[in-house]
DNA sequence: TGTAATAATGTAACCGGTTACGCTAGCCCG
DNA sequence: CGGGCTAGCGTAACCGGTTACATTATTACA
């Protein structure tokens, strides 16, 4: 509607210098030698002029967008600051953009296309399921660079991924519990969203009771909420069906961690003492928290990061790694029962 | 690099389907009556080839990007999610992307230009002080679409902006100190950054003192830093400068209450019996802090949800508010000394 | 000294959409 | 029955850049 007073062109610019439009775009992208006297005079003009390349329009002769999409289900959770900032420095360096957008899985049955893809980026950054198998199979059949953070690539589609390690940590944090604090009774809190996550957690905690010869219950699987309140009231709910049958808590992330710890303590049970509490992220206030959790360093922000050196070597032609695995450490807190 | 399998274009759509681009265009746009008949051929010859149009050429063609720039310094701040997930949620609804960059001050010394602005975005949503004044005007000469958040616009440039109340926000918190606690010697720890946002809460800091008949010692005042471990390193200096000639704390936001409540207990200080603390924000994880953290509430994702709707507004040639404040709430919880 | 390579620039086609304008056929109405 | 209106569609110009190809002047070199 705001009839845009229409701004200067690459030829406006050319005109006033008294060269071609080719000269000019040449100087702008350093692409051939300009002679000094030219390159000088074509300063002061697009200074005065205040000339600005309109994007669309190179966008639409290169093919190229110099945007990456981040597609996420949520931008509300405690990792994705974090990751965004990772993500944002890798790609900032080499002159790329961010277009974040969310994408339900609920969009998919609506067949709404994703917001981001081929059409207005150069490469997309897909966190968790956003997508569908299909969805990342149409892209990979046309080549659309995509990179897949916290979720390994499907068995047929070789596109590189970026992961923490979950059944390791999960392992170590199980152990840890059994080992240290002599804990049998371990209740494990499934994250939700991110299913890959929460299965490879889930697989670690089942291969540490193994490995100490106590049997799984599967009464001791709760699914976690999204929304902290339903989350504590999940956990409460549990607790009344198993009054204290369990003495440890495996949460499935911090923000979970949190919500278990708020419902046990309104149940009058002491952390540690009663039920030991461990989470998985090592968010920002994990270790503010009274008591201080005892959780897994996630690497969150250099998740970010790494997807975005993966996705600028896709872009560059040269080889990624297909799979990237960052590693973990275990945090030990008070949560779990250790002193200080 | 990646020589893309030429995308297909409208014109392929058009003559499979044996009509003109133009009608092709029509009927993706509904903008012009399309024939029944001609309008099912369209859509499963289009199915078929899987055409999407290219957004480039869309954008060239029409001036319009479909897309909405955050300006940011930083995206890693506590407040960073709730406001993108607000501002992306407007956005969302009418058809918009979210473009998000960081822009710090110091670029601007080095000339270089903002990643978002009228070259490829519709709009850009600038956060705090991110954006010079001179920049501010260049945009508002050009009519180019903008939202101030957490921060006023210019006395010369009416921009319409999204703030919540700081200064009363502020002498509330400082009131209740006083009044409910007693506390006479309040260090402000001033949050990084939003300039503005400090400035206000350090006016409604001194009103209160000073309603209180209580003298304003510059000595007070304390410069908060981004980064925690920085942020904490300060706080203890400042301890070690000031063995406590002050028995509260009013830290700029949730974040530097975190790190100065950690700064004090490890000097062996009590809170909030030796020092109250409070913070601002309300921000997560202030309800799960032990003790739990007094602040004010900042409804931060209403303040994006607001940008966004005040931007739908310009775009969409209505009359925006100029001015607009949410409102902000006192959050009374412990660390301010306060029972549960 | 003749020729090939290179530097510096211009011309015009092209990227893939949108849309002004023109055309035809059918309908309504005086 | 003729003129005006509208639905439905096609042709081609246009958006603002990039770049293949052509051209000229200059330098290098046998």
């Amino acid at each position: 509607m705001t009839k845009r007073s229409h701004s200067i062109t690459i030829r406006d610019v050319a005109q006033k210098a008294g060269v071609s439009v080719a000269t000019v775009s040449r100087f702008i992208n350093h692409n051939a030698p300009i002679s000094d006297e030219i390159g000088i005079r074509l300063q002061s003009v697009m200074d005065e002029l205040g000339y600005v390349p309109l994007e669309a329009a190179r966008h639409l002769a290169t093919h190229k967008t110099g945007l990456i999409g981040l597609l996420s289900f949520t931008v509300e959770y405690g990792f994705f600051g974090p990751l965004v900032a990772g993500l944002e420095e890798a790609m900032k360096e080499n002159g790329y953009n961010l277009l974040i957008a969310t994408y339900s899985p609920e969009c998919k049955k609506d067949e709404i296309a994703p917001p981001v893809g081929p059409h207005n980026t150069d490469g997309v950054v897909v966190f968790s399921d956003t997508l569908s198998e299909a969805q990342l199979a149409e892209w990979y059949r046309m080549q659309f660079p995509v990179v897949l953070i916290y979720r390994t690539s499907p068995a047929s589609l070789p596109i590189p991924c970026v992961n923490v390690e979950n059944k390791k940590s999960a392992y170590k944090l199980v152990e840890h519990l059994i080992e240290a604090h002599d804990r049998r009774r371990i209740v494990f809190v499934r994250a939700p969203g991110c299913q890959e996550d929460a299965h490879w957690r889930e697989m670690g905690y089942k291969a540490a009771l193994k490995d100490h010869s106590i049997a799984f219950d599967p009464k001791l699987i709760v699914d976690g909420k999204y929304d902290r309140r339903l989350a504590r009231e999940t956990m409460k709910a549990f607790l009344v069906n198993h009054p204290p049958r369990f003495d440890a808590v495996f949460a499935g992330d911090d923000d979970l961690a949190v919500s278990v710890v708020s419902a046990l303590q309104e149940a009058g049970l002491q952390v540690p003492c009663d039920v030991a509490v461990v989470g998985f992220d090592d968010q920002r206030f994990a270790s503010l928290l009274v008591p201080s959790l005892t959780t897994i360093h996630a690497p969150t922000e250099n998740v970010g990061r790494m997807a975005g050196q993966q996705m600028l070597k896709i872009l560059h032609g040269q080889p990624v790694d297909q799979r990237v695995v960052l590693p973990t450490g275990l945090v030990i807190r008070q949560s779990c029962g250790c002193a200080i």
